[in-house]
DNA sequence: CAGTGAGCGAGCTTCCGCTTGACTT
């Protein structure tokens, strides 16, 4: 039977939601985003042609692409439901092209929200693709294609195989490098805060205290000790209180970045595992689509919201609100991320969807609340003999309206907020204080915040770079590139002053603080600065803070019909390309050397640099004359070639050490990618962190934690068998499998794991899917398949040889995905 | 992936944006 309708969109929780809404007469599929690219081999671009592109249809893209060709003859009409932005009028483009659409004829529909209304509307209203839109994508995504692969081989050459940069991930490393620079330039200043606590003459000491602080902050502790000794035997009268209105009104409902944002500093989520959470509550109906930047909400659900408050809260604390949309290149084709049903404040699902459900419920209820509006009282306190004053200001809440619901939180961390929450003690004009005591304090200037993962988000899409689909993976990339890493980072002792008046004494002492503790915070390594400076230096315009606005400007005249695609491109690549081949004749290698100085014992000198493998330090040197070849030693985590000592360096060269022997096996300790280790009967053990020492650890403890090893691993095996000792069955991190020579295999769910015979294993075994040591990306089947097929083969062939290096990079790719 | 780091040097790495699963020891 042939279908009337066939209507494509993007997402298939979308798909099947509309189906609801269109009824019978409509099959609704979905093409899961992008269903072709750019071809990997030679660019995918004829760069002597114009810069015809050459798309191919992704791997895992080639089964849906089948199936919508299948439906698409089936149908008598075929409506594109793509995302109304550049990307998805392309979407659209690449689908027509792919099942042999006209476009010409082909009906194109577009909806920014999820109603019927909208999409019975968007069926009444079809259009027909636009071209110009499509250029401008094609464009977009031929410039990055070219930035990215045109400067990543110089990065291979100059610095580091393997290493990466683009239009996004380099800007970004770049934000992080850049800030990073400016703290450690940072010299924080100090001043004397003098605060008070004052009471009224005729209570008693602490019944109903004033806290105020002094107007002027001291330069010095002379100033400061001045003062506090006029104050000492001074009196102290309100000058004036002075009471004002004052409101605060809610914030948006969310995008993905502010979702990002949020969650990150009321939930502690890391980017990702919000959008993996937000994607489940959306693919569960609860939400909307959660990669979006605009802030719309539809009538449907303004409604909604207005009803659930009017219920919930009463009338007034209603107000009807439509916000604009902030963000540069906002391409607004979605509503803002809301609950899909405004009346249920809570849903089932992990805690996790639990808590991040809540949170976008709150933000986008309080979003149509009333303002909250409050008094702020603000006293002066003068102090006779002198024209300073102390000021006290007590903040009430007269209507809390949207507080009820929700406050948004800020990034300042720990600085003292002198506003008294609450009333102020009853006071008036001209009324006698008496202070029970005086403090002055030094304080210190701040250092300019380090990034979070959200607040780089926020930064990045200032800057309108990037887009909501590609925050979270951006900064997972430049983390596995190792441009950047998270890390908490301990504080400092510091010392301030403090001088303190009281009962008509002024003591002085020296205190201690803890100043510069992080957690969480983005920190660039060795290799992220050194080809930061790199980029910097030889790609100045390229990683340029404001080129990816640039060029966002040329796509739109583009997509509005004023400029040809190709010719944009030309006038970006010749330029740029001369630039390369610049850059890869003239520029030197780059590998961020320092020398530290010459080791004591062998009078060799010892540098450190970017190896091959990363950080590294090198003790000798190599000479052409000589045999003797140079000692090297990585870095350890936490180290860095910038601040690395001599010392520090030297010890790295004391591993491996020799500790003895334990059951007639040499027992070694070294340091390797996972930390400090200790080998024995090539087995290892990692050491504790924070409890053992490679360099001091000494036999016993290394003996102690082998065995403490051995025990473990003892618990973990649930069982073997006695017809093949190379099957056992093991309790993992995600529950128990099974270890078959050497693969592992998952176990088929509800199996009991305690009856698993020996012949139920073999059968997991030999039939359970193949146990994939390649992340399954794209082209990873097919690799496996050669694989299989051709290691056996003994002779060095081309084909064979090809496949030895092929096995080698997929298990890197798998054991990036760590 | 836990000894690597020049030397001879094939073939490999890489981008951004749209979407979900499959998968991890």
């Amino acid at each position: 039977m042939k279908e009337e309708n066939l209507v494509i969109v993007e997402s298939p929780a979308k798909a099947k939601t509309i189906e609801k809404f269109l009824g019978k007469d409509f099959l609704v599929m979905s093409s899961f985003g992008h269903i072709r690219d750019l071809d990997k081999k030679d660019f995918g671009i004829d760069l002597k042609n114009n810069y015809i592109p050459r798309y191919v249809v992704s791997e895992d893209k080639k089964k849906v692409v089948a199936e919508l060709k299948k439906a698409a003859k089936n149908a008598k009409t075929i409506w594109i439901a793509s995302d109304e932005d550049r990307e998805g009028e392309a979407i659209g483009w690449h689908l027509m092209e792919v099942l042999g659409l006209s476009p010409d004829t082909t009906k194109r529909i577009v909806f920014h929200e999820i109603t019927k209304s909208a999409i019975t509307k968007a069926i009444d209203n079809p259009r027909l693709l636009d071209l110009n839109l499509v250029d401008a994508q094609q464009a977009r995504r031929i410039l990055d294609r070219l930035v990215g692969f045109e400067i990543s081989p110089v990065l291979w050459k100059k610095v580091k195989p393997s290493l990466s940069a683009g239009r996004v991930q380099s800007v970004a490393v770049r934000l992080i490098v850049d800030q990073e620079r400016e703290i450690q330039k940072f010299q924080p200043t100090s001043a004397y805060r003098v605060t008070s606590l004052f009471h009224t003459e005729d209570e008693k000491v602490g019944s109903s205290e004033l806290k105020a602080e002094l107007s002027t902050r001291f330069k010095t502790f002379d100033e400061t000790k001045h003062f506090l000794d006029q104050c000492n035997g001074a009196s102290f009268h309100i000058e004036s209180i002075v009471k004002k209105p004052a409101k605060k009104s809610p914030t948006p409902p969310f995008i993905t970045s502010t979702l990002q944002q949020e969650a990150s500093r009321k939930l502690g989520f890391p980017v990702s595992m919000t959008m993996s959470v937000a994607q489940k509550l959306y693919e569960a109906g609860k939400i909307t689509y959660m990669r979006t930047d605009s802030t719309n909400l539809s009538q449907l659900a303004l409604d909604a919201a207005k009803e659930t408050i009017v219920e919930k809260y009463g009338d007034k604390y209603y107000h009807l609100r439509t916000f604009k949309t902030k963000a540069k290149g906002a391409q607004e084709a979605h509503e803002a991320i809301r609950p899909t049903y405004m009346n249920q404040a809570t849903v089932p699902g992990t805690p996790q969807e639990q808590k991040l459900y809540e949170l976008i419920w709150k933000r986008t209820i309080a979003s149509q609340m009333a303002d909250a509006k409050l008094e702020r009282t603000t006293v002066k306190i003068g102090v006779s003999g002198t024209d300073e004053h102390f000021v006290a200001t007590g903040e009430i809440l007269v209507f809390d309206g949207f507080l009820s619901v929700y406050l948004e939180s800020t990034d300042d961390e720990g600085q003292e907020n002198p506003i008294h929450k609450g009333l102020l003690p009853p006071l008036n004009e001209g009324e006698v204080l008496v202070p029970s005591e005086i403090v002055g304090t030094q304080r210190f200037t701040q250092k300019p915040p380090r990034f979070t993962e959200a607040s780089l988000v926020r930064k990045l899409e200032e800057q309108g770079i990037g887009r909501p689909s590609t925050y979270a993976p951006t900064i997972t990339t430049i983390q596995n590139r190792n441009y950047i890493v998270k890390e908490d980072r301990d504080g400092t002792e510091r010392e301030y002053q403090r001088l303190l008046l009281q009962d008509g004494h002024l003591d002085s002492e020296t205190c201690t603080e803890i100043t510069g503790a992080e957690r969480g915070k983005l920190f660039p390594t060795d290799i992220g600065l050194v080809v930061n400076d790199f980029l910097v230096k030889n790609f100045d315009s390229i990683v340029d803070y404001k080129f990816t606005a640039k060029v966002e400007k040329e796509f739109d005249e583009i997509a509005e019909g004023k400029r040809v695609w190709n010719e944009m491109i030309d006038e970006f690549y010749v330029p740029f390309h001369a630039n390369i081949e610049d850059v890869i004749e003239n520029s030197e290698r780059s590998s961020g050397e320092r020398i530290l100085g010459v080791d004591p014992k062998t009078e060799k000198p010892v540098s450190v640099r970017i190896g091959r493998y990363g950080p590294m330090a090198q003790l000798g040197e190599s000479k052409e004359d000589s045999e003797e070849k140079p000692q090297f030693a990585s870095l350890r985590h936490g180290q860095s070639i910038e601040t690395i000592t001599l010392e520090e360096a030297l010890d790295l060269f004391k591993l491996p050490r020799q500790l003895g022997e334990y059951e007639e096996k040499v027992v070694t300790v070294s340091v390797g990618r996972f930390g400090p280790y200790v080998r024995h009967d090539s087995k290892f053990v990692s050491l504790k962190k924070d409890v053992d020492d490679p360099l001091t650890i000494e036999l016993d403890r290394a003996v102690e934690l082998i065995e403490e090893k051995r025990e473990k691993d003892r618990k973990a095996l649930l069982k073997t068998f006695e017809e093949d000792v190379d099957l056992r069955v093991i309790m993992g991190r995600w529950g128990p499998y099974i270890a078959y020579q050497k693969s592992n295999y998952k176990i088929p769910k509800d199996t009991v794991v305690e009856d698993l015979s020996f012949e139920d294993c073999m059968k997991v075994v030999e039939e359970g899917p193949k146990p994939k040591k390649a992340a399954a990306k794209k082209t990873a089947t097919k690799k496996a398949a050669t694989k299989k097929t051709t290691t056996k083969k003994t002779t060095k062939t081309t084909a064979a040889k090809k496949t030895v290096t092929k096995k080698k990079t997929t298990t890197k790719s798998s054991s990036e995905k760590k």
